[in-house]
Order: C-alpha cells, then sequence, then structure tokens
RNA sequence: GCCAGUGUAGCUCAGUUGGUCAGAGCAGCUGAUUUGUAAUCAGCUGGUCGGGGGUUCGAAUCCCUCCACCGGCUCCA
C-alpha cells in the first residue's frame, strides 16, 4: 500500500501502482469524469500513469491552467494525427499548447494550406476523436527514438532528440499516432468534443530565420459545444473592439501610404482624446515634482555613439540625416534618455538637489520590419510620456514607490482594475552580463521587490529577464475581454549615467554617480490609447471622451434653445455639440449612439417652455427630464468622482 | 524581411464556369419633409474593380510582378 496526500494534507491509501485516475474516482464519480491531469509531487502528469511510492497528489480539471494545458496538448497530437491522415508523408516540428490553444508546426513540403481546408482537418479530429483512443505513454532510449524517426524521415524530430539526454525520451502513442513528447496527456481522446482551426502561419523551424519555414496551424478545442460557441464570441467580441476598426470609425486616427506605413495620423478627435490624457498625466507629475522639458526630434550622432545606442541599433536604425554642407549626421531620435543626460549636464547638481524628474512627452522614430506594424500598437514613429529620475542610491526606493502610485492611480481612473506587474531582476549566475556594481544591483533589486510589497502589487519575479544596464518593473494589464497588455515601465538605469559621466556632489564634497531610472506609465501614447479603445470598446471615460453631449432639437423650431443649451453647457465646461440636421429624432439618436456619444439631449416644446433638457444616456436609454444645471452637475459629479483620487 | 490570406465607390459588401458585370446599401450632394428616444422620402454625384505587365476576339474574373492591408514568425518534444 501507498500514501497519498491530497492537496487538503488528507492521506489516502491505495495499493502500489495505483493511478491519479483511480484516486479520481474513489473521491467522487464526478471528478472522475472531469479529471484532465494531475501533479504527482510536483510534476504534472498523466491520469493512467502508475504511482508507486507513497506520493503528493493534485488533480486537475478544466478549470485549472493545467488541465486545459494537457487537453490542449493532447488535441495538438490529435490534429497532427488527422493531418497525417489527410496528407500523408507530412514532417512534424513541434506541437505545444499555449495560452488559447495550440498549435503544430508542420512541413507540408511545398503544398499551402489554407483556411479552406480547415473544415475536412476538423472533420477529421473529431471524428478520430470519437474513437476514444488512448494516450500511451513508452520510455524509449535514445537509439530507439532516432531510429523510429529516421525511419519516418521526419528531420525536424531528430535535430529535437539530438538534443535530449538518453533515459528521459518518452514516445506517447495514440490512435495511429505516434509523437516525441513529454506529456503529460489525457487518457483518450473522448473528452475533446468541439475543435475549431483558427489560421495559419509562416515559422520558422526552431524560430530561427535562417531555417526552414514550416507551417504552423493554430487551433483550439473544448470538452463541449458550447464552450467553443462561446469561444467564437469572444472572438466577434475582440474584432469589434479592434482599435484600428474603432479608430477609423470613430474617427480617432487614420494611416497613409503617402504618408509611410507604421506612421499614424491623429485626426481631430484622436488628438483631443490624446491631448487630454497628455494633460491629465502632465498634473499628476506635476504634483509629484517632475520638470517638464522638451528636446529635438533629432540628435547629433554622437549622442548616440555616447549612449551606446548607436553601437547597438544603429544599423538598425533609420538612417543618419545628413546635413549638405558639413556632413554633420543626425539620427532619429529612438529614445529621449540622451537627451535629458545631457540636460542634466547642464549644471552641476548638490546631492540636496535629487531627485530631478524631467518629463516630455518625446515623440521617437524607431524602425520595425514592415511585417511587424500593428495599427497603433506596433509603429515606427510613436509619442513616450517619458520621464527620467535622476537619484541617488538610497532614494530609488521611495522614487519607485512614487512612481508606481502614479501607475496605480491612471489605472484606477481609466478602469484597469485586474493586473500585475513583473520585476525583471539579472540572472544570478550570470553576473558579467550586467552592467553596475554588485552593492548598486542588490540596492536597486530589492528596492524594487520592497517597493512592490508595500504598494501590495500583485508580483510575478522574472529572473534573468532585467536589462544589461539595470532590473525593472513592468505592468500588465487585463482588459475587459480578458486579453493581457503591456504597458506601463520602470526601469534602473546604471550605464547611462556612466556613460554621460553624470554626477552629483555628496555630502562629503566628493562627487558620485547618480542612478536613472526610466519610467512610463502609459508607454506610449498610441499603444495606450490602442488599449484603451479595446477595453472600453470605444465607450471612452465621460472625461476623456472628445464629445460628452450631443444635442438633438426635434425640430428646427427648437434650433435657438439648442444653442442656449449649448452655451449654457460651455460655461460648465461641457463639451458639446448640436445635431441641426433635417432628420426625425430617431435617427439622430441612432447616429449619435453609433459614436458612441455618452449623452444625448432632446429638446423641444415641452423642454424649451420649461428651461430642461430630455436625457438620454448612450447604450441605456432615457433618464428622464432635468433642468440644464441639473444635468451640468450630474456630468460635473460624475467627472470629479472620477478623477478625485487626484486631489488627495 | 519571410510564409499564408485579402485588395471592387468615403464605409460595408454583391458580382455565377472570362461574354451589357461595373452593382447595392450606408455616407455625400440637391430637394421635399419639421419630425419626441436606434434608420422620412425622392433624385443625383461617386470606381482605369490596389498598380503594372501578360494570355485572349474579349479580363473585376486566368497567369506573372510590384504595392498595401491582414493573420502569424520559440508560449520551445
Amino acid at each position: 500500500m501507498i500514501n497519498i496526500t491530497l492537496p487538503d494534507n488528507s492521506v489516502r491509501q491505495f495499493a502500489e501502482g495505483t493511478t491519479s485516475l483511480d484516486v479520481a474516482k474513489s473521491i467522487s464519480e464526478g471528478l472522475a469524469r472531469n479529471v484532465l491531469a494531475s501533479k504527482v509531487n510536483g510534476e504534472v502528469w498523466d491520469l493512467n500513469r502508475p504511482i508507486n511510492a507513497d506520493a503528493s497528489l493534485k488533480l486537475f480539471t478544466w478549470n485549472d491552467d493545467e488541465g486545459k494545458a494537457t487537453f490542449w496538448h493532447s488535441s495538438a497530437h490529435l490534429m497532427a494525427e488527422a493531418i497525417e491522415l489527410l496528407y500523408p508523408g507530412v514532417k512534424f516540428g513541434i506541437g505545444p499548447n499555449i495560452e488559447n490553444g495550440f498549435y503544430y508546426d508542420i512541413d507540408f513540403e511545398g503544398k499551402s494550406i489554407s483556411s479552406d481546408d480547415f473544415k475536412a482537418i476538423e472533420d477529421k479530429i473529431i471524428e478520430l476523436a470519437q474513437r476514444k483512443s488512448t494516450f500511451n505513454r513508452k520510455e524509449v532510449s535514445k537509439n530507439e527514438a532516432v531510429d523510429y524517426f529516421t525511419k519516418k524521415a521526419d528531420p525536424y524530430k531528430l535535430d529535437l532528440i539530438k538534443d535530449l539526454e538518453d533515459g528521459t525520451i518518452s514516445f506517447y502513442e495514440s490512435g495511429n499516432f505516434v509523437d516525441l513528447c513529454r506529456g503529460p496527456h489525457l487518457p483518450d481522446t473522448s473528452n475533446i468534443k468541439a475543435v475549431k482551426l483558427l489560421n495559419t502561419a509562416g515559422a520558422y523551424w526552431r524560430g530561427d530565420e535562417k531555417n526552414k519555414q514550416l507551417t504552423r496551424i493554430y487551433g483550439i478545442t473544448f470538452p463541449k459545444q458550447k464552450e467553443l460557441a462561446e469561444y467564437l464570441v469572444l472572438l466577434e467580441e475582440a474584432k469589434k473592439r479592434d482599435h484600428r476598426k474603432l479608430g477609423k470609425e470613430l474617427e480617432l486616427f487614420a494611416f497613409s501610404q503617402k504618408v509611410g506605413m507604421g506612421l499614424p495620423l491623429w485626426l481631430p478627435k484622436g488628438a483631443d482624446l490624446r491631448a487630454r490624457l497628455e494633460t491629465f498625466l502632465k498634473n499628476v507629475q506635476k504634483k509629484a515634482g517632475y520638470l517638464q522639458v522638451i528636446t529635438p526630434h533629432i540628435g547629433n550622432k554622437e549622442l548616440y555613439v555616447t549612449s551606446g545606442h548607436y553601437e547597438k541599433y544603429g544599423k538598425d536604425s533609420f538612417q543618419p540625416i545628413r546635413t549638405p554642407q558639413e556632413g554633420e549626421e543626425f539620427f532619429l531620435k529612438p529614445m529621449n534618455c540622451p537627451h535629458h543626460c545631457e540636460i542634466y549636464n547642464t549644471k552641476p547638481h548638490s546631492y540636496k538637489d535629487l531627485p530631478v524628474r524631467l518629463a516630455e512627452f518625446g515623440t521617437v522614430y524607431r524602425y520595425e520590419q514592415s511585417g511587424e506594424l500593428h495599427g497603433l500598437t506596433r509603429v515606427r514613429g510613436f509619442t513616450q510620456d517619458d520621464a527620467h529620475i535622476f537619484c541617488r542610491p538610497d532614494q530609488v526606493k521611495e522614487e519607485f514607490i512614487k512612481v508606481i502610485d502614479i501607475v496605480l492611480y491612471i489605472f484606477k481612473t481609466l478602469d484597469f482594475n485586474d493586473f500585475t506587474a513583473q520585476i525583471s531582476l539579472r540572472d544570478p549566475n550570470n553576473k558579467e552580463k550586467y552592467i553596475g556594481s554588485d552593492e548598486n544591483w542588490e540596492k536597486a533589486e530589492s528596492a524594487i521587490i520592497e517597493a512592490s510589497a508595500e504598494k501590495g502589487l500583485k508580483t510575478v519575479v522574472e529572473l534573468g529577464e532585467a536589462a544589461f544596464y539595470g532590473p525593472k518593473l513592468d505592468f500588465m494589464v487585463k482588459d475587459a475581454i480578458g486579453r493581457k497588455w503591456q504597458l506601463g515601465t520602470i526601469q534602473v538605469d546604471y550605464n547611462l549615467p556612466e556613460r554621460f559621466e553624470l554626477e552629483y556632489t555628496g555630502s562629503d564634497n566628493q562627487k558620485h554617480r547618480p542612478v536613472m531610472i526610466h519610467r512610463a506609465p502609459f508607454g506610449s501614447m498610441e499603444r495606450f490609447v490602442a488599449v484603451l479603445i479595446e477595453h472600453c470598446g470605444g465607450k471612452f471615460p465621460l472625461w476623456l471622451t472628445p464629445d460628452q453631449v450631443i444635442i438633438l432639437p426635434i425640430s428646427e423650431k427648437y434650433e435657438n434653445y439648442a444653442k442656449k443649451v449649448l452655451n449654457l453647457l460651455n460655461n460648465y465646461e461641457i463639451r458639446a455639440l448640436i445635431d441641426d440636421r433635417s432628420e426625425k429624432t430617431g435617427k439622430k439618436i441612432r447616429d449619435a449612439e453609433l459614436k458612441k456619444i455618452p449623452f444625448m439631449l432632446i429638446v423641444g416644446e415641452k423642454e424649451e417652455a420649461e428651461n430642461t433638457v430630455s436625457v438620454r444616456k448612450q447604450s441605456e436609454g432615457d433618464l428622464g427630464t432635468f433642468t440644464i444645471e441639473a444635468f451640468a452637475n450630474i456630468i460635473n459629479e460624475e467627472i470629479n468622482t472620477l478623477l478625485q483620487l487626484n486631489n488627495k
């Protein structure tokens, strides 16, 4: 008999060689039906793998990430089996599960696969799943593994095996398909009830451009049809929220081939929105002691030679601009920090002056490969809400706390309530990779960790993810439909102060090197606006939206009254406009709804007589009749509630 | 950059196997209508069917090429 310890610390006895599935059955039949994988002594296992000694056991269902991962990994095998049947002789690369589903990289040897072929593959997958084939784990020697795939003439699997250690190699067999695989897998295929292949993509073998490009097929599966249907609805919703679509519809921004790809044109409404966001942040920063600066869009090559950016990125940047007479070389600025370092250097600093916080909405230009460009999230010219804090090493923690406060305030105000922070530290086994003294690194890393803890951030620590010049803290938000985005960042930098020979005079009358902190709570205005659009589906917070109110006179007769309402609202600093087209009210309402204007004020005979407005809220409907003053107060109160934290 | 897909009026899309196939709705313009909580009616203006080559008696439709857009291009068996 062996002892199995469950997560609640209860211990149950089973015969040696029992499986996780047996344990599940002993707990309840429902659990046995729903369990997908298990964790035995901390390792994710197949349900039907025998347990031969005392062990701790955790069972996973569809509700656990590990359960989904196993489900999708098994689905990848099933897809491969289906494809092998439909396209005999194809070669397989890797087929892992991913956050939403799975993919398999396949060499179709010249044949191209498109979404037209998906239906047949999907049908085949379901057909195979219904056969209820079991996944059988088999441990094989390296020689056996090589033999098998040599016979199958699959160069990719052989390439993978090459890097594996003998004795750790396993095969999984299901139906007629055998794959090199670490596992784990579902006991059998019957749980896979619904499948959707999503798209294809070219993917280089092992991600290396020098290797052959394979066809990657993405798919997702579910234990229930209904769950697939829900997922498809979610995809539809994401499409509706696509910032490129909404940006066009709401006239926020545009692109022009003539201007150049990846170079956004901010239309009046978009510029208005962006300016409001900038003002908002400027006000917050002013209170936090930031000093606004402005620097030019180009910089002499020497600046970037000093900063080190020339050496690192010179070849992959827009190429230099030359002056016609002197032949001087200028680069479009890819970062604001070198300029800010030079601003710091315009005068000597005392330890008493620090921290110095220089802020700029600085537009930078970076070359991105044409295929990498994407709406506003990946562009070649963008504006960072940049600032550089020059401080003493002992001030790093306090400055981090202050920046985190700003980020939290922004997230709260803009309704990003689900976020995590990633702390990126240096790789402790590879310290030579990094610039700066051990002492400073340790100080900075513990400052970040302590600051995050004090602010109660949900954090993940990643070792080895730090930049060579310093540790950092990145913020990831989840939007309204659950997608993750990386936004703000705070980074410590020991490199630039060194390169620009930044100094301050300490209390000991000696010269010291300040620490530099880069930070951008939004990240970039372009990216942030894109994420914001998708987060709120184009329905911006009232304080931010370009048009807050539209006045809809019932007919021409009430236009004068509409103008009077407009003037009064303007006195309350409410942004309003009048729809004076000769259209019926229903049409005007419809158009205003589609433009996502938060409030519609319908004015006609009754309202004019009583000096009131009839209020309709976007996507909610009629709110009733209010005096103009009462309405203005409601709006301003709503805005103040949203922004009130600012006053604390 | 690479692989796959798409490219028809400002927008959303029809256009059968190449032969009145250059269309519709919305938007825009003109006029009528003076309107009460998601589309008033009528008329009109919009397009070298992404660009350029080719095949053909004939191309939006077939082929080549270029351009743009779109989905991706290590979440490592």
